[in-house]
DNA sequence: AAATAGCCTTGATATTTGTCAAGAATCATT
DNA sequence: AATGATTCTTGACAAATATCAAGGCTATTT
């Protein structure tokens, strides 16, 4: 499955044999069954984790015990709770597998010694840190401005595939409404 | 009001008086009136700015006219539209002063200069790019999460004298709500 | 200080979304 | 294939928020 973050890897920068094998050596591959936690609120999160198979969630509960999805996490993305790794504070997020899994995890201290190792490494870490941003500055346009329907057609339409691939109340969690309201914007869109 | 920067800065981190020089040396300072733009959606940005006096905003209108505010900054914080900074495109935002205020601009490529030039300034510029990340994570979570009131409390706690300065009908675009809404909730807060 | 314009609030009403409950459909396990 | 459990949908109703309209307040300009 290393073979998935291989070729992400040199699709994007040109290593010389050396820097891959460095890379790799720092590589640990996780299996994730369905449901089981990457991570559990309250833990202190030590890594970045890329996925090479299936998806996750990352999410938070409330007081009254209701979920609420921050990001699903695909083959070929990147997964984990900045807040925590920075800061070495617990998480307010919990991780999980939405399907199985594999990812791959690299230690904060490993992932430090690569970004300095290796200036095409942090270019690249550097330049998925901005598209990261853009698209969280999207999510927080359609989060304030749209109705419900126009949430779900924008997810639809940016993340065509994952729209059949999470279950429906997660993906309202995601779009911040319920599992109802989402199930009767469907029907409307349908009939469109 | 260069001065500003400079205590930002080296409150931050450690430079020898070369690089100081050197980042002074490609610092542009410009007055905004209030009301004055300092970027008009369709146009394409091309600079870092930093606040040392004053407030700006940062929105999008959309098909009925509505202005959505995705982001308020104030002295020692930064302005821009990335998206457009890096990918060369016209904006999708303006970004307008609501006070007269005061930024330093910095081109681009003089920008990517320093942080090549400047390790320390490399760092900084990372920080930053996480914390911006990790606090737009926070707002998503609130925007999908809360209800108006809480949303409004949050915003009160978490930037404690900005509520007093922007105006409430900003403040109600920012938080996602009509400023009637906005009105009303702080009826109910204020008898609390 | 007067005039003007924009902003904020308040009320009445409409729309959207949430809540609760029940049945249907789907999925996983045996 | 049968069972059970979860998820999804649908309906009735409740609550939250938006819309529209009017009046009062505030600030800016003259």
């Amino acid at each position: 499955m290393i073979a998935v973050f291989k070729k992400y890897i040199t699709e994007k920068v040109t290593l010389t044999e050396q820097e891959w094998t460095l890379i790799q050596s720092v590589c640990i591959e996780r299996k994730l069954r369905k449901q089981q936690y990457l991570l559990q609120e309250g833990d202190v999160w030590h890594y970045n984790a890329f996925i090479t198979k299936g998806c996750l969630r990352r999410y938070r509960i409330d007081d009254k015990g209701v979920e609420h999805i921050l990001q699903f996490s695909v083959e070929n993305w990147w997964a984990g709770d900045r807040d925590s790794l920075i800061n070495g504070t617990p998480s307010k997020y919990s991780i999980d597998a939405i399907e199985d899994s594999v990812v791959i995890l690299i230690r904060k201290e490993d992932f430090d010694m690569l970004v300095n190792r290796i200036p095409e490494f942090r270019n690249l870490v550097n330049i998925i840190l901005e598209k990261s941003l853009i698209a969280s500055q999207e999510r927080i346009h359609d989060a304030i401005s749209l109705t419900a329907e126009e949430k779900y057609l924008g997810f639809v339409e940016r993340y065509p595939g994952l729209s059949n691939r999470v279950p429906r109340r997660m993906l309202a969690s995601y779009l911040g409404v319920t599992p109802e309201t989402l199930s009767r914007v469907r029907q409307v869109v349908m009939k469109k």
